[in-house]
DNA sequence: TAATTAATTTATAATGATTCTAAAGTAGTG
DNA sequence: CACTACTTTAGAATCATTATAAATTAATTA
């Protein structure tokens, strides 16, 4: 199966049309070797440069929420200025680099275990995420 | 010392001029004895209901940034739909309660040590924060 | 205390991100 | 090919936040 292919059947499971706009943006995104740390205005300025397509600001607004709730994207809360898009779906952590406004995978396994030494009567605990953040050690 | 007398050294070492309209915010925030979760918006409406002084968004935006940077209160990142504000300002973590998003502090002591098994060269870690999500355990 | 100066408040305008809308275009179906 | 439903798009609408500039108030000085 070419990765065009993965791209369409992502987007039917998605119930989402096959477009050749959002088949550019599943190059973009899925059509990588590493994860992807992104903001809705990273994504329209590559598009805007690489692709052949014109894509609006709408389409892709549209696109990336029905693949977030598909559970395609994660969207990840590191501070309230940006909202940022992680192609990394998998439970995971990160660091994020304040001197560069950087995001770095932190992967479960790099995390030891956490003991969540209190407990909320009638709630149970549904994840734990945890944010590093960092600063040059100079 | 009195709350108010408090309130003024506050906002005196905030570099802020104690006005009727900032000490009313100063008892909203911290006349109160345990730690407070709020948007800019929740603040606007309680002070619109409870306090005698006309209070502007603005001013209310204003303040609260001043004390953010001043280390009186601290930013909650818990997703990109809302921006929390804290007034406990130790380090500490936050259960998230996704039913009916309600935050609750999580001390320090309460979670166990973090264990970050990744190094990122050049870099030193600052704060490590944990976000621990819960839903009704029904 | 009155006068002066500088900071503050406020309503409103400006901005920026996101969502909505409705007209024009396109994919899927028979 | 024709039809229908889904898409795309530009631009408008909305919402949160920030900026502005005139009117008000606090602090300072005489």
């Amino acid at each position: 199966m070419s990765n065009k292919d993965i791209f369409i059947e992502k987007l039917k499971a998605s119930g989402l049309r096959p477009t050749k706009q959002r088949i550019a943006i599943c190059k973009l995104l899925f059509q990588r070797k590493d994860t992807f740390h992104f903001t809705i205005n990273n994504l329209n300025n590559i598009l805007k440069n690489s692709s052949v397509e014109k894509i609006s600001l709408a389409t892709i607004y549209n696109t990336i929420h029905v693949f977030k709730k598909k559970g395609y994207l994660k969207e990840i809360s590191i501070n309230s200025y940006k909202s940022y898009f992680d192609t990394n779906v998998t439970h995971h952590h990160h660091f994020f680099n304040e001197s560069t406004n950087e995001i770095i995978d932190l992967k479960d396994s790099d995390v030891g275990k956490i003991k969540i030494k209190k407990v909320i009567p009638g709630k149970k605990i549904k994840t734990i995420e945890v944010l590093v953040k960092i600063e040059n050690s100079n």
